[in-house]
Formats: structure tokens, sequence, C-alpha cells
DNA sequence: ACCTGAACACCGTTCAAGT
DNA sequence: ACCTGAACACCGTTCAAGT
């Protein structure tokens, strides 16, 4: 009736074809062992029909970058419902980056070096919007707390503080936190099971006090927070991460 | 009189002109653009005579990493100097880590994508551990501050908190702010002078307030302090990176 | 002992030929 | 209209020959 419709949905299975065998090479040989060569190796298709998806190496990388925040997108959204004060759907939001840097590591490193000049400038321009369309998704669900958090009363904004730079100060100490945790658990090779949730949670909770966002930690049971949320809204998450560990 | 002393001088001044030249090509062609063929060309030597030097590119890369570590190392120390009370002195590092980044964008970002693994993996063992060793006097530093803090009674630490988390909650934060505003600053091509100081300060004093670390954000003049870094310990950085704008 | 650069292998990208 | 894979260009790395 509509074959239009058909060949889009055919052109996406392929493309999510192409991605998923790209980051099993990733997964097995780092970002550097991925070549297109291997791709199509592990593929029915050819060479050029890889190259009708994504135009350059960096477009597929862009492509999997994209496909990781989309399913970020997703774990923010489930976040900011989660039953709780203000504070608690913001501890969340952390909790869910945590869950998905830790589930997806490849990915997440790929988010990183996608924003690398080099990457970026050799991608496809509607990649690159979609790139920024899904980061401001995420920072969507992070302002929907910080009004609700404004309008309860639990968040006091400082006058020299939009909630735009509010958002941005939590992104920016999730990201450094993880970034760099996932390094030194690299080298270390001792990727204990909660590190980096215990080295989140103190850091949130730093960010979030000196924000003067209430409860304070100290006035507040949060440990019982994270047993909410590995019980709730990211029991599936935390099982598998669970699962991941005791693999290893 | 002692000819392997010279010879060593000889074979050190040769690597730093290697990495310089790498600098120059990736200042203008971006990581990617970065070739060995291109450091030959530019340089009176051989492309054996580079492979006697760095044993493959990624080496190259890593001896590229440690060199702008070794100098945002001086930085440091030179913030530990700072007169004034210690969460002054704190905050100097910060101030120090921004002055860096925005001095040398391009080795900023090489330390991120050194940190990789498909990077590390290749490079020496020896340039490696190298690393390992700068990045521990960073920390160092830090450290430092902390203890002073401590025992001048500015800084109370909570029970939970060694020096050792928190020294790490304030590099995550710092890095994940630079990391990320650089990424944005690139894409809006918006690099307004004090855009990066301002967010960096705010970052800080939300962390540093969480701490509970003397004198809180509302109670000093810490514009006062800003000045007195910029005329003061990094007067010659701070009138280079005013130069830099001013160019662009 | 060190330097040289031709030679090799590998990989991203293209495009003429095929369906 | 789309697919194919041989062919090309480029780049990291090596090593026999030279000094």
């Amino acid at each position: 009736m509509c074959p239009k419709i058909v060949d889009d949905a055919v052109i996406e299975a392929r493309e999510e074809e192409i991605m998923q065998t790209a980051l099993q090479i990733m997964s097995e040989q780092g970002v550097a062992g991925l070549t297109i060569d291997k791709v199509v190796a592990n593929l029915p298709y050819s060479k050029g029909t890889v190259y009708n998806h994504f135009t350059c190496k960096e477009d597929l990388l862009t492509g999997l970058c994209n496909r990781s925040v989309k399913a970020l997108t997703e774990l923010f959204k489930r976040a900011v419902t989660f039953e709780g004060n203000s504070r608690e759907r913001m501890f969340a939001v952390g909790f869910a980056y945590m869950l998905h840097s830790q589930l997806n590591p490849t990915e997440f490193m790929l988010v990183i070096s996608a924003k690398t000049p080099s990457v970026r400038e050799k991608s496809t321009e509607k990649r690159q919007e979609e790139h920024t369309a899904l980061e401001s998704e995420l920072l969507g669900s992070i302002l929907q707390i910080i009004s609700s958090g404004l309008s309860s009363g639990d968040l006091n904004l400082q006058p020299h503080l939009s909630p735009a730079q509010v958002a941005f100060s939590l992104w920016a100490m999730s990201f450094g936190t993880i970034a760099l945790l996932h390094e030194t658990l690299d080298r270390c090779s001792v990727r204990t099971e909660m590190m980096l949730e215990r080295e989140l949670t103190n850091h949130s909770n730093l960010v979030l006090d000196g924000l003067d966002w209430k409860p304070y930690t100290k006035d507040y049971d949060w440990a019982e927070t994270v047993e909410r949320l590995k019980a709730g809204i990211f029991k599936t998450e935390f099982e598998q991460l669970q699962e991941q560990l005791s693999l290893t």
C-alpha cells in the first residue's frame, strides 16, 4: 500500500544492524580496532551499502553516539517520574547516568570522542543536529526537576545562578566523575561493584548541598532512596549491572 | 668529558622538537590531521629517527600529553604558594586549571584522548608510568591544600569523606566543567572572554560550600581574590590569555 | 651505532559495472 | 534505483642498505 514506509523501516533496521555490529567489534577490540572492513565482514551487505547509510567512519561513530544518548534520554525521563521530593528526583537523574555509563562503557566513551572536533567536523549535518536535539532533551529533564524544586521551595537559587547554570553544573559534575572514574577503574582493574555508585553519591551530595537544595545530606536517609531506586524505576537496569559485574 | 650527558641532551632536544612540530600540525589540522609523514616533512630528520624516539603514533600522543601535564604541575605548585586562606589556595588551583586549558586547548583535548584505552594500550610502559607519576604530583598539590585547610580549621571533613575523595571530587568537577564548556564554546563559536572563568568560579563555589570549606561564598569577596590571582602569581598566564582572545 | 627512505600492509573511500 | 567489490590513495611501521 505504501511502499515508502516499508522501505524506511527496512533502511532503519539495517542501520541498526550496522551499528550493532560496529559496537560489537568496538567492545572486543576497542575504538581503534573498529574498521569498516571488519564491520562489512560481519554483515551480509557490501561496503558500498554501508556507505549508503553512513557517509564516513566518523558519521557512523556519531550515529552510535546518538543511539546511546537516545537510551539515556529514556532513563532521564523515567527519573523525572520518580516518586519523592525534588532533590530525590535530581539524584535519580545522576543515578540513571551512572547506571547507563556502567552498562554501556563503550558507548559512554564514544560520547566523549564524538564531541572531539575531528569527529564532529566529518559527520553529517543531519546527525549533528540530531545530537544537539537529544542533548537538549536531556537538559530538559534536568530543568524540569529544577523548576519543580523551585516551586516546591526545596531549592532556593542564589541570585547569581540561573536554572540553566545549575543544570550545567550538575551535568559537568556527573560527567567529570564518571569520565575520570571510568579511567581509574580501567587502570586499577578493580571494578568493585559500588565504587562509582559511592563516589557519584558523594559528589552529587556535595553539589546539591552547595546549591542549598533541601533536604540536606545530613537530614535525610539517602541510602533508603538508593534502595528505592534499585527496587523501583531502575530495577531492570540495576539487575543487569549486577549480572554483568558477577560475570567478570 | 662526558659524552653520554651531551647525547642525552641532544636526544631530549630532538624529542622536544618532534613534539612541538606535532603540536603545531594538530593545532592547525586537528588531532585527526596529525600524520607522521607531515611531522617528518617539517623536520630535518627521517621517519626512522622519529620512530627511534617514539615507538608509535600513540606513544607520541602520550608524550605530548605528559608534556602538557608537566606544565600544569608547575602551575599547581605555584597555586599552593598563593598567599591567602586555604580555600583561596584551593580556588587558585581551579583557576590554574582553567588558565592552562584555555591557553593550550589542543593539549587539553589530548589529555582526554590519551586516557582512551586505544591510545594507552599502545603507548610505552615508560611513558605511561611517567603519566601516572605526573598525575600523583598534581593530586599531591591538592592534598597539600586540603590538609592545610584541615589543620587551620577552615575545612571540616564530614566523617564519610577522606581527603583523597575530596581531592577527587574537586578534580572531577573542574575537569567536567572545562571539558563540557570547551565543547560548548567550540560549537557556539562565542568564545566570550570570561565565560569559562565565571562558570568555573560558580562550580568551584558550589563544591567548596558543599564541603563546608570556609569562608563561604557569601561571606567573602571572591572577586577580589580573582583580581589578586590575575595581578599576582598568574599575571603572565592571564596576560597571554587576554592577548590570545583579543587576536581572535 | 645511528640514520635513511623505499617498500609493505592496512584501511577509508570511490565508482564503473552489474542487477 | 540500488548493490557490489575491485581499485585507489593515504598512512603507520619496518628494515635492508648506507654512513
